[in-house]
DNA sequence: TTGATAATGAAAACCATTATCAATATACAC
DNA sequence: GTGTATATTGATAATGGTTTTCATTATCAA
């Protein structure tokens, strides 16, 4: 007879309660998909994965839930490239605290990795260990992003440069930089 | 009489007419309000500090001009936490390659923080070269967030987490992680 | 089971950003 | 300088993710 506490299947049960919210239908549903997925999703994610297990759901419950988890400190928001906001659970077994992405900024490719080499770890640790005292600000979750060119495109600047040329002799042809 | 490319206090014109571009008021005022604020911006603050100097500007030409920019590499653009993006010169004499910020998930507070600790710029330049290598990726500007508690933050949820009580026997009061 | 009230979802509102398009400014040929 | 091709502009409308509104429904302690 398993546990329902603690880091058990159902640990988030006892943070609704324990807030003082109802557990419900769509609550329940939305958490799962969080929990099944574990991977950051968009709200429009959710609201679909979660309409085949709750088809009444609305759009509107999803971003309302999420915000409750947010506050709960269950959830972690982070802006993407794309406009939508994404969601993961930083909370339970399957919590992930961290996002490291490489984002090109010609293509829009996201690396998102969590190989992280030997130095970085060390980088972190000591960072937020020594941010922490400085400002005496509780770290939970980082978002790293290192913005650049992706393998693609650093090539394609110089492989590929002649195809920029324009014919007009009012339009210089654009350099490999531009 | 001062040269008036490289770094020069008009470095971005060659930028502009080397990439088949034309140099009009419009955009010198753009890039002239990057320059002076040497800070990120929002399109609107961008909007309203150009308007000053040229009534006629559009918000559309902030944004097509800002877009632009950062295909040429010349500004660096990334989202916030309120839903606007912010936009920062990252090229020419006052380029800036790198944000790191503390937000507080509770009162959305940013500490915007330069001062690196020691150790961490070397660590940095230690962890990008590994991660260039590893996915020969061109790294060019970064954004590191740590995301949790503020000092006022972390201290009302123990100090003044009676205030939260309610009286109704519906709703038992929310524990300090609510 | 009941009743107080928390939660839901359809619809409308919001708001930063983009797309349209007619008018204008720029720069090159002459 | 003048004329001409076209890059650029800005008012306006459209877009799309997220919030607000509000009448209806579901939850849960008693
Ligand atoms: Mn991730
Ligand atoms: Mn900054
Ligand atoms: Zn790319
Ligand atoms: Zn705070």
């Amino acid at each position: 007879m398993p546990r329902r506490n603690g880091t058990g299947p159902f640990w988030w049960r006892g943070r609704f309660k324990g807030c003082g919210y109802r557990l419900t239908i769509p609550r329940k549903a939305i958490v799962d998909v969080l929990d099944k997925a574990n991977k950051h999703l968009s709200a429009e994610d959710i609201y679909l994965s979660a309409h085949k297990v709750y088809p009444a759901i609305g759009l509107t419950t999803i971003y309302r839930t999420l915000e409750l988890l947010v506050q709960m400190g269950v959830v972690f928001k982070f802006a993407s490239g794309d406009g939508r906001a994404r969601y993961q659970l930083s909370a339970g077994p399957k919590a992930v605290k961290y996002h490291h992405q490489l984002v090109c900024t010609t293509c829009g490719r996201v690396i998102d990795y969590a190989d992280f080499i030997d130095k970085e770890k060390e980088l972190f640790s000591q960072t937020e260990k020594g941010l922490s005292e400085k400002y005496n600000f509780k770290i939970l979750n980082r978002l790293v992003r290192f913005y650049g060119l992706c393998d693609e495109c650093s090539q394609q600047r110089t492989v590929t440069s002649h195809k920029l040329q324009v014919t007009s002799h009012q339009s210089p042809e654009r350099s490999k930089d531009c």
